[in-house]
DNA sequence: GGTATCGATATGTCTATACATATAATCGTG
DNA sequence: CACGATTATATGTATAGACATATCGATACC
């Protein structure tokens, strides 16, 4: 009673079995246009009858592809073909130094500065908080088979983040301390372009003028601020990569 | 250029269902590192247990955890937390005309140059393709507020997407017509930084030697290559800005 | 017309059970 | 000991049935 399911031909790699016939069926319709935005999917009794399966069966597969958002389900409505989505990218980011490692190279760390201060104006700006308080500046450079990778400027809120006071940022970086000592729930990346100043040229060992990459990134804990950072990173030398899926 | 970006919202007022408070709770242990990357997870049935449920109930938390990539399920040997990404976001990037009307400024579109031609072995390169083939070659601006906003470089691989030669890109941005007329699985990113050439200086109205930040994205649909393209934007006065929550 | 109620309906969750399948661990044999 | 065969086990898939829940539409009421 089950009725012929095109298999997907480019690749016959695992064992095909029924729901993910059902979802992979389904998602080349959406993904043909032969479903198209808006479209009303069959509902679940009759995808039971057009398979031949129970109804656990086509949910499961239905549920799938409504968590990777191709689709959207509402109750007493049906099951709909989403808009279409603008790209969307997943970007891991990994510290400095498990990216380095990650790539089966040597990592290696200085500490340029680190200062414990009360918060200036510029500080309070730069942490978008109102109060004075305590923060620890720190400088330092991160390098992979000892060519420069990339500097780090980081100002880390001490009232936020008070076992900040207790770590040796002469041994650890600051951003692999903080990634495995605080938990966060927020943050916020900012990617631009500058050119390299002769402090930076300096640190990266390259020309004054030449192109860098620069990540900031504001951390928060439940709306509190915990740490912002400016990561400048050779712009020719690096690539910040991301490859995702889509429809 | 703003690319926005907004993380999951649809979490909030959920009902706590049961499958779903295991699936919550499993996540916090990992994001807060009480359960580390490598360590095993309880096995289903000691999960059963301890939220005294069935299997398929822990089964479904486990398999969405799974699909999102926060755990690893081995048959016979157990379930255990991946390495764990430790900054994700996501990125939304819509059109260059969508962003730039989004933004309510008023969106300018000029065609540089536009050929259909038989790929050479840089076309070829540049698309990742073995065979040659012909291509469409598309150099345009994009403009907000009549102020240059990006140029773009683009290759479209037109035996992978004939109906593009129909097109008429002198009107419609590359993109866009792109992006409604073709489905696309998978795309990669590539971020970097260039100081502008004198083309892109002119181009972009900017001085030679300014910092630009460049996205490279490839496109595909089933390991097929679909387009390739470059986008220069001004490094100073655009920023790539991704908001995400994570743990 | 406007509004409150209520029933129908599609999805959402959960259970208990069954068998399939991959593989770590063990056992047996040369 | 080395190595192939066997077994035990955890996950993977599938089922039928039950009840929950959101909500569209119609009906009744003001």
């Amino acid at each position: 009673m089950s009725l012929s399911i095109d298999r997907d031909k480019r690749q016959a790699a695992d064992k095909p079995t029924l729901y993910k016939q059902i979802r992979l069926d389904i998602e080349r319709r959406i993904l043909t246009g032969e479903w198209p935005p808006g479209h009303r999917i069959p509902f679940e009794h009759e995808l039971m009858a057009r398979y031949g399966c129970a109804r656990m069966t086509v949910s499961k597969a239905l549920s799938e592809l409504a968590q990777a958002d191709l689709i959207e389900r509402r109750r007493r409505a049906g099951t709909f073909v989403r808009r279409p989505q603008f790209l969307s990218a997943v970007l891991q980011i990994a510290d400095i130094r498990a990216e380095i490692t990650a790539l089966g190279r040597s990592y290696g760390y200085q500490l340029i500065q680190c200062s414990r201060r009360a918060a200036n104006a510029a500080d309070r700006a730069r942490l978008g908080v109102r109060k004075t308080g305590k923060v620890i500046a720190i400088a330092c450079r991160h390098s992979a088979d000892d060519v420069p990778f990339a500097i780090e400027d980081r100002l880390i809120d001490l009232d936020a983040v008070p076992e900040a006071a207790t770590a040796d940022f002469a041994i650890e970086p600051p951003g692999t301390w903080l990634l495995h000592h605080v938990p966060w729930t927020e943050a916020e990346h900012s990617i631009s372009a500058i050119v390299a100043d002769d402090r930076a040229a300096a640190a990266l060992d390259i020309a004054i003028g030449a192109p860098c990459l620069v990540i900031d990134r504001h951390t928060w804990r439940s709306a509190r601020t915990l740490t912002a950072v400016r990561l400048i990173y050779p712009g020719e030398s690096h690539k910040l990569v991301a490859r995702f899926k889509g429809g």
